[in-house]
DNA sequence: TTACCTGCAAAGAGTTTGCAGGTAG
DNA sequence: CTACCTGCAAACTCTTTGCAGGTAA
């Protein structure tokens, strides 16, 4: 549980002004025990029940943006037509269950590590991502 | 390299007509050597050099779903706004050049064994994709 | 002839952008 | 006061759908 004052210092290292709309963005994300897995639709329908005034899509769409360039909140690749954002950023994997569109985290030790032998000249790897498929 | 009578087959066992638009389709994607990776639009812009007449997007879609569904295509898992396709359905993973968007085949032998030590109860397996995020 | 296919254009979904008015510092 | 932020709506991109005319079998 992280309190407002938290909510405000993330906002300000990331470049933002904690506006109210901003901080009722956070407390959706961060004011919880569990990892929140989320598409931008779920988190304004959700801001839309939790608070008397709407936020906008804009807004919205601003503020993970800048959560994710300053690895508050992590993107996920699948290839639904929506995107999928993890509070949790640290390095792991994931189930997607298709039959509900579902995300379940891998924890680290769920998943043998994974070696990549082969480089590519002068590129960098950025990223490891597992995604594991699942249905009924 | 097939031919023309290889993409008759592969049309009529997906339960597609062999149409003269639909083997233009089995002839950008399969009469080449390596793998191809693409997205519907790159499709298109190939279709539309190459052939006088345009095919319309409705049957590229049409065409292409079919043969994914028909496991002569494989659907690779990227969360940009677009889908990507594979010609090589067998199992194996890829690289994704972010400065390119451009993705590159790793064969099996190139990543280690992925193992997966937890199980969903009553949930299956459907596929272990495994994205390596790449760039300059 | 019949069922399926095509192209077009419109509709949908998710995302991005421009702008006039509002707010943090 | 100034720079940044907000909401709205329009614009964009990718994808899907409806339909009238065309084609495989």
């Amino acid at each position: 549980m992280e309190n407002k004052e938290t909510f405000i210092k993330k906002l300000r290292s990331s470049g933002l002004r904690p506006t109210r709309q901003r901080i009722e963005i956070c407390r959706v994300l961060y004011d919880r025990k569990n990892t929140f897995h989320f598409t931008i639709n779920d988190l304004a329908g959700i801001l839309k029940k939790k608070s008397n005034q709407k936020v906008s899509l804009a807004t919205i769409y601003n503020t993970v943006f800048a959560f994710k360039k300053k690895n508050y909140l992590k993107e996920i690749s699948i290839n639904t037509n929506k995107s999928y954002f993890d509070t949790n950023v640290s390095n792991h994997h994931h189930f997607f269950n298709e039959s509900t569109d579902q995300l379940i985290d891998l924890k680290n030790d769920d998943v043998g590590k994974v070696k990549i032998k082969k480089k590519i000249p002068g590129k960098k790897i950025k990223s490891v991502e597992v995604l594991v498929r699942i249905s009924n």
